[in-house]
DNA sequence: CGCAAAACATGTTTTTTCGCAGGTTTTAAC
DNA sequence: GTTAAAACCTGCGAAAAAACATGTTTTGCG
């Protein structure tokens, strides 16, 4: 059958032990899924319904420059999605967590993927061909509104970030990340809901590992956050919040 | 009728002189319009028929912060879009000419622009309320895809240019504008299609004005462009490719 | 034409950020 | 528990970029 083609086994990145052969749509309770919003239960499992992958933490399941296929919906788990510069430097251009969509370019007659993935922790992944979510999107105009409302949005964001990148110095572009990981991953038991390293906050900031940790070290003296290892917590976001308000007439991301 | 609520006019930031009565659709020339390339003539003229806005060189027609009532096409004419940062720095996160969306946040329950835009030169602009958009996506997936489409590019490029913003320097950045403007605009007569100032050119390579200058003193020095007041022709487009070629593993914008 | 404003240009100073070097602590593996 | 690797930390000099100052050229307008 078709299915087999457009599935990630095919581009040999991806052992067969990783894909879970039928739990499905019908098993995943991402209340926010675009698919799941928007298709029925009966279709969802003819197009959708076996395209779970498994991926270990640290693993890479989107490589910069390799064919595209089709896209990703994070199920459980969460993500970064980079670019690869010069000497390797990454710069991370967002994070999913659950119910995100990750691999823009699944669309249209982009050949190679611009974008590459790292799962942070254990993650679920859904896979959906291209072809048949094209297939969806070109009959169901609400699913192709939402998926358009997604990437609107997103695109918002990201010129905000660019915005951000040109126009804050340092120290404020460390800030505005960790804000960013708070909106984003929330926090639990006290601290960021999600363990990264130095260098990971670096490359979404844009700068160095080294600032990053002499900006970390004056933000806990100055107790607007605390460091517990890999645990940052947000002692004071008030005060975080205003030192980059300037920067923020209209709400940004 | 309801459609003159959502009017520019209403806005009152178009006086009614510069809003055309009825040339609509049916006269527009751009063929790759999203709208004109998924509606029938018919529908077109119902929906879309009357929202024709002339715009003067240097007119911003979209400021931030202000109410969204919908959003822009460039019929004819070219356009900037920006983000305005501490003591009124612009950012420049795009260029926009004929056929292409001004103003992502025309859609769902956003109140605000997010973004400024103002007329680089006369320009024509064809405006479509948002709710009267809204419902032709819903019932059309055809056109709710494209516009999809329209906006997983845009946010290819934006992410693009996230790194680039971020990894580049400053000489790499202005030459990046360059090949952008570029690539958009195109050659008239062997410069530059379009007359930007020194400033705008900083303000999309995200530095100042005199880097910009001393930049574009160096390239003209070195004989990879020649300089006629605004207009810049491009002499060794493949040295400047190449220059950053280190950055563009992937196509990129 | 004459004038003022805008745009362009360049040299100098100051600030910010980077990159390296050398260290310590933590983590993971055997 | 030992050990190696990874992650974290700090100081300092170098480099890049911004900011400032000042002058020139061009443009638009009465």
């Amino acid at each position: 059958m078709s299915l087999a083609i457009a599935t990630p086994n095919s581009t040999g990145i991806y052992s067969k032990k990783l894909v879970s052969p039928n739990p499905g749509c019908n098993l995943c309770t991402n209340s926010n899924c675009l698919i799941k919003r928007n298709i029925t239960a009966n279709a969802k499992s003819t197009l959708f319904g076996s395209n779970n992958i498994n991926c270990k933490k640290g693993q890479q399941f989107i490589i910069e420059g390799a064919p595209v296929n089709g896209l990703f919906f994070v199920q459980k788990g969460k993500v970064k999605v980079f670019r690869t510069g010069i000497n390797g430097r990454e710069q991370i251009v967002r994070f999913a967590k659950e119910g995100e969509i990750i691999g823009h370019r699944g669309f249209g007659t982009d050949e190679y993927y611009s974008i590459g993935a790292i799962a942070l922790e254990n993650t679920v992944l859904c896979y959906v061909s291209k072809n048949l979510l094209q297939e969806a999107l070109m009959t169901n105009a609400k699913l192709a509104y939402d998926f358009m409302m997604f990437y609107a949005d997103e695109l918002n964001r990201s010129e905000s970030k660019v915005k951000t990148i040109s126009q804050m110095n340092v120290r404020e572009r460390v800030i505005d990340t960790l804000l960013y990981i708070h909106r984003k991953f929330g926090v639990n038991n006290g601290s960021l809901n999600v363990l990264l390293n130095r260098k990971e906050y670096a490359d979404h900031a844009g700068t160095t590992e080294e600032q990053v940790i002499r900006i970390f070290s004056a933000l806990k003296k100055e107790k607007l956050i605390s460091i517990n290892r890999k645990r940052i917590s947000i002692s004071n976001i008030q005060a975080l919040k205003r030192e980059i308000s300037e920067h923020h007439f209209y709400l940004d991301s």
